[in-house]
DNA sequence: CGGTTGGCTGTTAGCGCTAACATTATCCGC
DNA sequence: GCGGATAATGTTAGCGCTAACAGCCAACCG
């Protein structure tokens, strides 16, 4: 053996041993199909083979090439592999926060859903701002993802423009999160928020509450909370309820909520039943509830929204709506294998997906 | 007049009119730079170079291409610009897991932070999985990411082995989460768990507490928090207390440290101090504790470790081992430019961090 | 007025890979 | 023993972009 990375043909062809010789330091340096198709002395396109259709190639070729990829420490190239193959592995997620807990359960089952067919996630966080939310399409889309998620239907004009454009030229838009039958354009899985902002009024008259209270969110442009709270108070005056729509102070939600109780407390306007934008001030507010020694339900009841781990844990738990986040993520990933692979995919998946959401009574009303 | 991509002198013109021709339906039918040169009669090194170096351009030919950009609504093809020009914009992350707001806040963070120089994150989990964290990097690394983020320092042999191979080949590996000042090889920020573990034995007895108990949590391969237990064990020994070190049943955290506490209960086996390994079951705990009638912390102390919002809300609020997530994503995004970005990096940050953990004293213990 | 800048644009080559076709060797039946 | 199917590999071209360098043309110099 010479040097260990001449091309070496196992013929004749001096003419190339002196080329391909790797220049280090420049590029990446890895070894490429080139590196390894002359160790095992074959063209690169029988190691293209190789690694994609395996039972084309010769059983005695397959393992010259098997040890050259091994001796080589080969890594492919996707962007090479995208460019000239014509697609692409990635899916591109938008949403408006990582670390809320309200998506990345989504994301997690989403990502766990693309897993199984190796597609990757290229993940984008807004932080709720719909300027930067363009910007991040328009990041992405330069990556020709093989299909683009993305959380809720409010955005830029622009960014609207870019999701057309890219759907047109061929890659599928899938938006989560919010759902509105009437609205068309992209393939949408989630829930609607005016339906939630009903139930919570209707529970809560229903469990003969009145003198009710929304408590809304702080988070500006994220109008989904607000969007809730409007059917809510739509539905309580229609009943002939008196109803509050309050805004939480910006603070981490929990604490957010306590202060809302006790502010409610100080100026001794508590209502009779309150709902929360989510199960975390709601919780925020139950504790403070329990510091002020107010019973809950008999003289407050309290209703939050999304049902995560902490509503079962609180007291005789916290009745909150139930949207299936989990499941959210697991259909929209099918909805992107189905689209991305439309020969290998089950029957044809549905294009509309409403997840439903569902009381979750429980001791606090 | 000939085939669309003649390079078509700016005057003669007449050529182009018919030309872009775009063939939609193969590949992705996107606009190039190509399409983009054709229309303002330039060529693509041109529009390169204006998308690129906008001042080299002049003022006239910047008006065409812009003109032309918008009327052709291009959008950049990375994985070309990326095999061209061997440098590429994406940052590899892997988790454990996406939805644990453990790691999600400093996911958020690190993307907070790469954001302004424009790299994108491509996120990948493992479920606590080796062997898929194996996958993962050896997927991630396919897209010659120019930094690759890992959590943790456990791993396969063949895991190890790429990362290193990675290093090699110029790609920057920064493992964070878990810090050991022995370990060498890779850019390191965390925090060192048997510290942490000491830290809290040594809190809850120097509040004079005996009859302890560590509660570990149940996720295999998930050594960090057994690792904090490990250590806690043995500072209690070493102090002459009774020391137990319980697994919690695999349930919802909140849920299983609830159930841990009313199996002590029930077995009357209640020791007087209990450490936790995420304030998540300590808060269960706790609520579970409040439920059972125990004050807190005169018949129990509780400490639980991570600074979750939720520990500062629980009545006088509990006691825990705060480490800064936050600024452990923040950290790690400045280290990863710094690499990235060597000529534009400030000072030159320093290759090791130790996130020094803090225990928040509330009033569970 | 030849030479020389310096600003702007074009030409050439190639990143690493794969589609599509071309080529060769092998084997079949009649 | 010969056309024709079959299997295995090679050849060519090009995906969309950029590095490196080569021109070109004005302005500017002594």
């Amino acid at each position: 053996m010479k040097s260990s990375r001449s091309p070496d043909p196992p013929d004749g062809a001096g003419a190339q041993s002196s080329a391909p010789a790797r220049t280090r330091g420049r590029g990446l340096g890895r070894a490429t199909q080139a590196t390894v198709a002359a160790r095992a002395g074959v063209t690169t396109m029988t190691v293209s083979r190789f690694l994609r259709a395996p039972q084309q190639v010769a059983a005695e070729t397959a393992d010259k090439i098997r040890a050259a990829l091994e001796s080589t420490g080969y890594t492919p190239n996707k962007h090479a592999g995208m460019l000239a193959g014509r697609r692409s592995s990635i899916v591109a997620v938008i949403v408006p926060s990582i670390a809320s807990s309200t998506f990345s359960g989504t994301v997690q089952a989403l990502s766990d859903g693309l897993q199984p067919r190796e597609l990757e996630l290229l993940l984008a966080a807004t932080n709720y701002d719909p300027q930067r939310e363009e910007q991040q399409i328009r990041a992405v889309l330069a990556w020709s993802p093989s299909a683009l998620v993305v959380t809720g239907r409010t955005r830029t004009p622009a960014a609207s423009a870019l999701l057309r454009q890219a759907q047109a030229d061929g890659v599928p838009v899938v938006q989560i999160w919010d759902f509105d039958a009437r609205a068309g354009g992209f393939v949408q899985i989630g829930f609607n928020h005016t339906r939630v902002g009903e139930l919570m009024a209707r529970h809560l008259l229903s469990c003969g509450h009145d003198d009710l209270v929304y408590v809304d969110n702080s988070v500006p442009h994220d109008l989904r909370a607000h969007e809730r709270g409007k059917a809510f108070a739509r539905v309580a005056r229609k009943a002939r309820t008196r109803v509050r729509v309050l805004n939480m102070p910006r603070l981490e939600p929990m604490a957010a909520g306590r202060a809302v109780l006790q502010r409610l407390l100080a100026e001794a306007a508590m209502p009779r039943a309150m709902a929360f934008a989510s199960d975390f001030p709601a919780a925020g507010a139950w504790l403070a509830a329990q510091d002020a020694g107010i019973a809950v339900p008999a003289q407050l009841a309290m209703l939050g929204f999304g049902d995560y781990p902490i509503a079962s844990q609180l007291g005789a738990g916290l009745s909150t709506v139930s949207v299936d986040r989990q499941s959210l993520g697991t259909i929209c990933a099918q909805q992107v294998l189905a689209m991305v692979y439309p020969e290998s995919s089950p029957p044809v998946a549905a294009q509309q997906r409403e997840i439903r959401p569902r009381i979750v009574a429980r001791g606090s009303t």
